[in-house]
RNA sequence: GGGUCGAUAGCUCAAUCGGUAGAGCAGUUGCCUUUUAAGCAAUUGGUUCAGGGUUCGAGUCCCUGUCGACCCA
C-alpha cells in the first residue's frame, strides 16, 4: 500500500489521504470517538518526581496535536501540544515494538494522538514521556504551517484562526487572557451583588448611543428591526422594575468603518447601580481594573507595545474636561469664545473642522485628537459638556455640564460612566434635542418605562475589546477577537 | 472614502537592467536508539492573486479589478 506514495509526494493532501485508507485497512479509527488522558502537557511535567528513579516515576496518558517530529531511525521524540502546553515523548522500537514503531513512523505532524507511558529526564532535562503505548485519535488532512515561523500573514492569522491558535503561542495566551478578563469580571461583580441578565439585540429602537445601526428583518412579523447599539435603555427598565445592581455583558453592533480599534461588532459590559451616582461608578472601576491586572493577570503594571508603563496601582488622576482643553489651547476663556474663533484657533492646531459644525464638536475635536490620546496613566475626565450624552444628569452648580467621567488610559477612551438621569421630562426633552428631526427615532417605550420611577443611579459602560488590548498589550482590536470582521 | 506598500511551492521567503522561477521548512526515499527549528544524502512539488496591455520575450513595465497591511478621513 505505501509504496504507491512516492508517486504522489507531490501532493501532500493525497499522501495523507493514503495514510489514513491504510490506517483503516489495518483496523485502526483514525477519528476515534474519545480518549481520555490523565494529565494535561503541563500537569504530566508537574507530576514529574525529581530526584526519583524511573520506576517510580509516574505513568501518564497525554494526547494532543503532533508538533514537532524528531526521528532518529530506531527512536524518535516527539512534541505534543494540548490546551495547556507541550510535551515531549520518546518513543523508542524496543519498548513499542516493530509493528506499531513502523505505524507510529508514519505519523504526520498535526495528528492527533495519545500517548502512555512513564516520565523521565532526557540528558538535556526536559521531562519526556517514554512511550510504552500510543494511540491515533484523529488524523490530519492537511499539513500546518512551517515550524519555526509558524503562520505570519496577517489574513490567513485571522481567517484561519485555528492554525494561528495551533502555532502562535503569543495569540494563544492573549486569548487565554482576555477569558480570564471576561471571567475575572463577572466574578468581580457577582462579589459585590451584581446581577448577570441578558436583553434583547433586536430593538424597534436603537438607543443608548450616537451610531448607525444594522437592520434586519423578521419575515413571520413582516418587519424590520435593528440590532442594538448598546445595553443602556433596556438594563435602565430593570433598574425600574427592581433589579437594583444589574450587568449585562454583551454583543453590540455598529454599522461603521473597521479600523484599528473598531470591529463592527464588539462586546460591552454595561452595569447599572442604584443609588449610587458616577463617583460611585470610580470606586468600582478602579477596583475592577486593579482587580484584573493584579489578580487575575497577575501583573503590577501594563505595557504598552511603544514600551510605555502604566500604573494602575497609584492614585489616578481626576480632571476636569474644560480644565484640560482650555491647558491645552493656552486657556484664552476658551469656553467664551465664539464658535468661529474656536474654528480658526483649530485650525491653526492643524484639526480638521468643518465650518458648519456645533460649538461643543469643536471643542470635542481638541479633546478627542489631542488631548485624549496623550492621557496614558489612567485618568478620569469629568465634567464633560452635555451635549455629549443626553442620558447624564445635570452638574447642579453648573448647567453646561453633565454628571459624568470618561475614563481614558493609554491614549483610549475606555470606560464612561454616568449619574444617570432619571427624570422622565428631562429625559425626553434630551432625547428630542439630539433626535432633532428624526424624532421617530426615540424610544417612547423607555421613556413612559421611566414615569413609574428610575432611582437614582451610577451607570458604567467598558469596551470588552478595547479592554483586552489594552491589558495584553495588543496592538489592533483583531489580536483580541477572535473572528474579527474583514473585506469578504 | 484617500494615500503608501504588498500578494511567487502546503508554510517562510529569494529572483540583479525585462532573458531557463530558486532556497529553507514540510512531503517522499534511504541512513541514524537522548533530539531541542535534530543531522546527513537524494528527490517531488509552480494558474508567480485575477484579467487585459506593451514587448522577440513579463514574476519583473503599464492599466483595471480582488484581497490584505500601514497611515489618514
Amino acid at each position: 500500500m505505501s509504496s504507491n506514495l512516492s508517486e504522489i509526494s507531490h501532493d501532500q493532501l493525497a499522501v495523507r489521504r493514503q495514510k489514513l485508507e491504510d490506517m483503516r485497512s489495518r483496523g485502526v479509527d483514525p477519528f476515534r470517538s474519545s480518549f481520555q488522558p490523565t494529565h494535561t502537557a503541563v500537569s504530566a511535567v508537574a507530576a514529574f518526581v525529581g530526584g526519583a528513579e524511573e520506576e517510580d516515576q509516574p505513568a501518564v496518558r497525554v494526547a494532543g496535536r503532533l508538533k514537532f517530529i524528531r526521528k532518529m531511525g530506531k527512536a524518535q521524540f516527539v512534541k505534543i501540544q494540548d490546551q495547556t502546553g507541550i510535551i515531549q515523548s520518546y518513543v523508542r522500537i524496543d519498548t513499542l515494538g516493530e509493528e506499531a514503531y513502523a505505524n507510529f513512523k508514519k505519523l504526520d505532524t498535526g495528528d492527533i494522538i495519545g500517548v502512555e507511558g512513564t516520565l523521565f529526564q532526557t540528558k538535556t532535562g526536559e521531562v519526556t514521556v517514554r512511550a510504552m503505548r500510543y494511540e491515533m485519535v484523529s488524523k490530519a488532512l492537511r499539513p500546518l504551517p512551517e515550524k519555526f515561523h509558524g503562520l505570519t500573514d496577517q489574513e490567513q492569522r485571522i481567517r484561519q484562526r485555528h492554525l494561528d491558535l495551533v502555532m502562535n503561542r503569543e495569540s494563544r495566551e492573549r486569548f487565554f487572557d482576555r477569558s480570564r478578563i471576561l471571567s475575572g469580571i463577572r466574578r468581580f461583580l457577582e462579589e459585590r451583588n451584581y446581577l448577570e441578565v441578558e436583553t434583547p439585540v433586536f430593538q424597534n429602537v436603537a438607543g443608548g448611543a450616537a451610531a448607525k445601526p444594522f437592520v434586519t428583518h423578521h419575515n413571520a412579523l413582516d418587519r424590520d428591526f435593528v440590532l442594538r447599539i448598546s445595553l443602556e435603555l433596556y438594563l435602565k427598565r430593570l433598574l425600574v422594575g427592581g433589579f437594583d445592581r444589574v450587568f449585562e455583558i454583551g454583543r453590540n453592533f455598529r454599522n461603521e468603518g473597521i479600523s484599528r480599534r473598531h470591529n463592527p461588532e464588539f462586546t460591552m459590559l454595561e452595569l447599572y447601580q442604584a443609588y449610587s451616582d458616577y463617583r460611585g461608578m470610580m470606586e468600582l472601576i478602579q477596583s475592577m481594573l486593579r482587580y484584573l491586572v493584579k489578580d487575575v493577570l497577575k501583573k503590577e503594571e501594563v505595557r504598552m507595545p511603544d514600551g510605555e508603563v502604566i500604573d494602575f496601582m497609584s492614585p489616578w488622576r481626576e480632571a476636569k474636561y474644560k480644565d484640560l482643553v482650555c491647558e491645552k489651547v493656552g486657556d484664552l476663556g476658551w469656553f467664551d469664545l465664539p464658535k468661529e474663533t474656536k474654528i480658526e484657533l483649530a485650525r491653526e492646531m492643524k484639526l480638521e473642522v468643518e465650518a458648519d459644525w456645533e460649538d461643543y464638536e469643536v471643542s470635542n475635536e481638541v479633546f478627542g485628537k489631542l488631548i485624549e490620546p496623550s492621557l496614558i496613566q489612567p485618568t478620569f475626565v469629568t465634567h464633560l459638556p452635555k451635549e455629549l450624552c443626553p442620558l447624564a444628569k445635570i452638574t447642579k452648580d453648573d448647567p453646561s455640564t453633565i454628571d459624568v467621567f470618561e475614563l481614558c488610559i493609554g491614549g483610549m477612551e475606555i470606560a464612561p460612566a454616568y449619574s444617570e438621569q432619571n427624570d422622565p421630562d428631562v429625559q425626553r426633552e434630551m432625547f428630542e434635542k439630539q433626535a432633532g428631526e428624526e424624532s421617530q427615532r426615540i424610544d417612547d417605550d423607555f421613556l413612559e418605562t421611566l414615569e413609574y420611577g428610575m432611582p437614582p443611579a451610577g451607570g458604567l459602560g467598558m469596551g470588552i475589546d478595547r479592554i483586552a488590548i489594552l491589558l495584553t498589550g495588543a496592538e489592533n482590536i483583531r489580536d483580541v477577537i477572535l473572528y474579527p470582521q474583514l473585506r469578504s
